[in-house]
DNA sequence: CTGTTAGCGCCTTCAC
DNA sequence: GTGAAGGCGCTAACAG
């Protein structure tokens, strides 16, 4: 077994290589794949089993150069990440396909001082093959020093400059689009947009998107909101919407914010779908949390993010990237709040 | 800088100490704090600066047999993790405390055929110094590969076997108490408590502390029926609850839990809290985003989590654990559902 | 206070 | 197919 009392000294690939009777290098090869006779790794096989070894993985980066370790990069205030259940569901699927896969993810979320003082070290100390970067609203430090790296990176998300990083995004303006005109062939006339923070590359392609469908339907497009990814954002919206009795229907750029604009009608006694007609975006499972149930633009987050860690992986295996970006289609669930 | 042009090869201690004019050594004590005059350490520096010096992590793991990480593992199947915001808290928490501490966060969270799979080697490969483990619903045989790694280890919540392993949880038959006591007070009579899978200590305490605020006031406790913490369990309680009219209270081991019974009550036409008050347990963000606004008791999450990683650190700091178990209290946030 | 000398545990040539 | 030897980059005795 391993270590019944107290801490053995762990072991050796020498321990293993003399108790198989071979040399250190030949257990050596016959654990990983190279020439070897037949009996050689048998015995060899035998012996780690015996010993229960396990070969200690700073010696191996160190040999190998290789680290068989990636960095999941949050470049956001900790604080902020609850209201992101996108985030969450992104987070898992990565790290799900990288242990498939043989390699270890480091989650690098920390205070925002910390992580300008500390993410470049962290970078070049070796510590990762490469990395993947939910970039959402970026900071130029933070980019610079991941520019720096010159680790392998994959961006989940349009990163900021649209160098040609390589990344993984859904088509936003179409999301925009295909809410924007749901609400229009229902018949409404008078729609409003809640948005994210302007400058959000994903904010304004949405915000595209609802223009561009209002422009196609020869309707005015109505009041366009900024705000945060958050519920408090919706409320605001929602009682500012009110005051103009003609608005009925709302497009907000993500469910947090559409649960904010549904409580913000509902306290304003406004009915909705009926008065108003509301739509959200990324289908969370708040969404179905709330009453009534959200319409609302699916992202297919688990997709992306698993397209996003295939080709890291691809990179770290044949030194090439794939193509990129990677663009993958929106799709929009209707649900009863339009 | 860093690698302007290609990969140039990492620069290492040596090449410091050349440029500086000293030993490896001498570098490498004026690095880390050992004896070393003030011109040395002053030389040193400079270089480091000159040259971008960062140094690197494997070879410092297999010189001091310490590698400054910890795992962050999550023995839960990972389809199941987005229900449970109260997981993105604690991760987020520990991430920025480890970090914080010089230590960095491995994810280990995986499907689990990979994880009974690869643990115990990731455990015994001298990844990590220690680990934290978000126990929940564990399994037995992930539990035993932990139990046999001789790994410093927190748990987050009372673990399986509740042996003297260091833990932090919160007082689970207290809040139960206390979420039931507040019913009463209202003047409920017959409460309804819909829990999580059978046999996690944390439902089971619930549970108790439910039964025994019934008792102290002398009133029957209603229906108990176990689920799993998501909202489709308390759709079908709420379901399976209207059939008796006489219920006009439910407490709700999670929010999750209440947001299903919302929901199942408004289809049964029951208004909330006129006919039934609902409380929950968490008080997570969808406490809030749902109508009417959820009274519920609230984990000090967060807190938790920062206490778990100061037990670990201050065992992997003077290799004796503090007092175990903490236990921290709850509080009930009271809103508009009860 | 400093330089020299050994390793840490593994992989990888290179001869045999 | 195998063994011996060297090295990955750093830290930690040990003399001086």
């Amino acid at each position: 077994m391993t270590d019944p009392s107290g801490n053995l000294p762990p072991v050796t690939l020498d321990e293993v290589a003399r108790l198989a009777g071979v040399a250190r290098s030949t257990a050596s090869r016959a654990l990983n794949g190279g020439v070897a006779s037949r009996e050689a790794i048998e015995a060899v096989n035998k012996a780690v089993r015996q010993l229960g070894f396990v070969p200690n993985q700073a010696a191996r980066t160190l040999a190998r150069n290789r680290t068989d370790a990636v960095a999941l990069v949050i470049p956001e205030d900790p604080s902020r990440i609850f209201f992101d259940p996108v985030l969450a569901m992104v987070i898992s699927r990565l790290s799900v396909d990288f242990w498939r896969e043989g390699l270890q993810p480091l989650l690098v979320l920390m205070d925002p001082e910390d992580l300008i003082a500390k993410l470049g070290s962290f970078l070049n100390a070796g510590n990762v093959d490469g990395m993947v970067v939910t970039s959402f609203h970026s900071n130029p430090e933070v980019e610079e020093v991941i520019a720096a790296s010159s680790l392998p990176t994959v961006f989940f998300g349009r990163p900021p400059r649209p160098d040609s990083l390589p990344y993984v995004d859904i088509d936003n303006v179409e999301g925009g689009y295909k809410a924007t005109r749901y609400l229009l062939d229902k018949g409404r006339r008078r729609i409003a947009c809640v948005g994210g923070p302007a400058g959000v590359p994903s904010v304004e392609d949405r915000r595209q998107g609802f223009m561009r469908a209002c422009a196609d339907a020869g309707v005015e497009p109505g009041p366009y909101l900024y705000g945060s990814f958050d519920p408090e954002s919706g409320i605001n919206a929602a009682a500012a919407l009110v005051a103009d009795p003609r608005v009925d229907a709302v497009f907000a750029q993500s469910d947090a914010i559409a649960v904010g604009v549904l409580q913000g009608l509902a306290s304003a006694g406004k009915s909705v779908p009926e008065d108003v007609a509301v739509v959200g975006f990324d289908n969370t499972s708040t969404a179905t949390a709330v009453l009534p149930n959200l319409t609302t633009v699916a992202q297919p987050v688990s997709e992306m993010a698993g397209e996003v860690a295939s080709m890291l992986l691809g990179f770290l295996r044949t030194r090439q990237w794939g193509e990129t970006p990677r663009i993958l289609p929106t799709e929009l669930v209707v649900r009863d709040s339009a």
